[in-house]
DNA sequence: GTGGTCTAGACCACG
DNA sequence: GTGGTCTAGACCACA
């Protein structure tokens, strides 16, 4: 596994939104760490069966915050510090509102809250796995 | 409040599937019960300051779905029993999609997993709520 | 004169970094003002005869620096507070950088300093020009 | 101080062209004077921390343009007299246009004309001392 | 080989 | 009609 990202072209979020989320996490849970190298452009398009500009679109957005850095002429890399520094009333703030988004989301598809925080707490784990076995 | 619903235009996700999400979740909590009648196109269109045809869009996708029903010259009206009944085996891989999606999309932000099952089983009471005083 | 920018394809200067300091000096001397819509996408591009994904480029730069403000289905207009507040010791080193930069730029094109400056005087009340008769 | 040459890897004008610029003001401003030896390609690539690939090119467009001179073996020195003449009316066109794309630039950045030519004409001397206690 | 720029052109979301 | 997303593919800058 790569990095076990996967986009849906049915979803009706962008390609490319989809893939800076899964970047992202993938740094969050530090199955990418910093100063590892992102796969180059052209491979992680061929994996993901998307066109090269959309895969260079969203590295160029990380890279504009601060999230990678980027050498032409050879490669991209997981930058120093990564993820917000944020007033903590903000991020609670936002926090919430993330939630309930979740919320009505998982409600609008039919599922109750109550499975969706037990199927969360059932795959968080297996989440972050992804961060082991890491040097 | 009339849905409580609001739009943001600088989501990548699109308007027509913020509402989509919005109405399921109104109706999934009861906020919108069978036999409500829903504003109409035009008046959904202003509150939400957005097309009458994104907002016509949308009714109209629900009503496919089965979700709402138009009468025409009447108005449009929560249905019977919405979502489709699914093979258990097939729900439960669904529900697990989405809590990927919803862990990936979280951690992405810079919130820790556990944080956010704590923020979902705090709103989780609050979020029920709107069910509550209806007939 | 629809807004005299010219982009010179010959210049190693990319296009989309011509284009966008074109607007800003625009933006910046009044003849684009708060509110104004801009050209929009395609027509700039066949104006400039360069590709509509170029202009674009430029415009979402521009939204994400906040100095314009796009509104879908409608169209991209100037923005409200656009242009930097910022400690003025950073900005004055900032001055001196760019005048450095300019200097050994015209040197290099072997032109004397106090040239540049005496043309520089001649055109700078024709650049002001573009933004009188504006209501 | 070898030179003083800086290159940006961020700076959207490729460092070939940033490179080129700064050598032709080294020898405009007599920081580099006839008969000097530049720096070996591979020297400079160190000291510049660029490929040399980059800095042999530059030295090649150089050669080419007449303004530095290369013996096999021996290394790369300034030539007699850069720059082409050129008549006067085309060199007016073009320190019109230099100016033009200068000012176009510095009140892009968010700088008054004339806050630029006040700052020229102080750094102006400086720049020029740069050229004295040479043979 | 790696990222960046540009093009031509299709299709979608929105008004 | 207006901006946004995506594709396929060319060519450039850099190592």
């Amino acid at each position: 596994m790569a990095l076990a990202l996967s986009l849906d072209p049915k979803d009706p979020l962008p390609l490319y939104a989809q893939l800076e989320r899964g970047l992202k996490a993938a740094i969050a849970t530090g199955a990418l760490a910093e100063g590892d190298q992102l796969p180059t452009v052209r491979q992680l398009a061929v994996d993901l069966r998307v066109n090269a500009n959309t895969v260079a679109k969203v590295y160029a957005e990380l890279e504009h915050q601060g999230v990678v850095d980027t050498r032409r002429g050879i490669g991209t890399f997981i930058a120093g510090l990564p993820m917000t520094p944020m007033p903590k009333r903000q991020r609670t703030a936002e926090l919430t509102a993330l939630a309930e988004r979740m919320l009505a989301e998982a409600v609008a598809a039919g599922f109750a809250p109550d499975d969706l925080v037990a199927q969360l707490q059932r795959i968080i784990p297996k989440f972050q796995e992804k961060s082991h076995g890491r040097r």
